[in-house]
DNA sequence: AGTGTAACCGGACCGTAGTCCACTTTATTC
DNA sequence: GAATAAAGTGGACTACGGTCCGGTTACACT
């Protein structure tokens, strides 16, 4: 088989079962609360086998990333290509701090759904990951620090790791607008002096 | 019953089957390798019920917890209490330094554990890893950092995690000197200026 | 020694992530 | 429209962490 005419080179009762499988996450979540999202129920609410769901997404954090994959898709579209301060047109400082916003808000989101799926090992080598991380890397780089940038970028992705900022708001109790101040502290770090 | 003899209020039969354990748990480690440790083996390996093993120790976490109990408390004497640079008597800034090779170099030997024993998340609330983050939080106050020491000692220590280490030894292949160099590298940033 | 009781013990049991493989469906080719 | 091969499917199965509870044992007090 040659496979030429398939949109994605996904059959058609593939492709309808990865919306099912998807919409039935994203329904217990919404209903029930990322706690209850198991790969048993999902599969049952799909009406679908659970050898299936693991073919379509790999993991339960592979199907964790396809949930997160819209908005995910939308944040690096605007720290890339959208208006300033997070996109390009800004001083690289504000767009720094604008990014540090960005990824704090969106962790009052989704920040449980954040933090499951950047457990295990394999989190930091994710594509979304490296991304961000490339992304400080330049806009470091821009700002005129110095050093080892690389490194810098790892640090201050840190920071923003969503089991760590719920850890700082939960157990912590740190209000927002401490966590974006810390933030704008770090990147203030980071400058050159 | 008072329980006024015993040594820690422990019973002699659960005190031998503590030891029992810890032993098992060891040498599955040491002769297969921390991802060989289940609590099923450890408890098969003791002669001892699963149901004691987890009355024993909570659950796997505080069972990598013990097993790195001895080291962690020579840790903790080390730049508590120890010779300079890493105890009292050098300057603040050298006894950070001090710390992040510390930490780094018990990574190169212990990383899988540390590792494991830092996932979940309640970890960051554990008292070893409180402990460290208010050392550090002391050693910036004393070294004239402004600002708030808190979420900067939890920036620093983010560093040190041993998820975080592995990722960049394993994966980056960053050598163990360019570590080193990136932490006196990130100290040096939350100096005053 | 005898006794009461709190602590301890073991292993059956449960929920969940992930694997496996015999069977079915789809799409292409002739 | 029949043959065919690749892709897809589902559910039984395994491994693991963790819970539960009826039976047992060590210890303090008499």
């Amino acid at each position: 088989m040659l496979r030429l005419s398939g949109n994605d080179g996904e059959r058609a009762d593939a492709a309808r079962n990865r919306r099912l499988l998807l919409e039935a996450a994203a329904r217990i979540v919404e209903l029930y609360g990322p706690e209850k999202l198991t790969m048993d129920e999902v599969a049952r609410h799909a009406g679908v086998g659970k050898g299936t769901l693991f073919r379509r997404f790999g993991n339960k954090t592979g199907l964790i990333h396809a949930l997160l994959d819209q908005s995910g898709r939308d944040f690096q579209a605007a720290f890339m290509f959208g208006p300033p301060p997070l996109g390009p047109g800004a001083a690289p400082v504000d767009r720094l701090r604008a990014f540090g916003e960005a990824s704090i808000r969106r962790c009052d989101f989704q920040g449980q759904l954040l933090r499951a799926a950047q457990e295990g090992p394999e989190a930091l080598s994710h594509p979304t990951q490296r991304l961000a991380r490339q992304h400080l890397g330049l806009l470091l780089r821009e700002a005129g620090t110095t050093g080892d940038l690389e490194l810098a970028a790892y640090e201050l992705s840190a920071y923003l790791n969503a089991g760590l900022l719920i850890h700082l708001q939960e157990e912590r109790r740190m209000p927002h607008e401490r966590l974006i101040a810390g933030w704008h502290e770090l990147v203030e770090r980071f400058l050159p002096r």
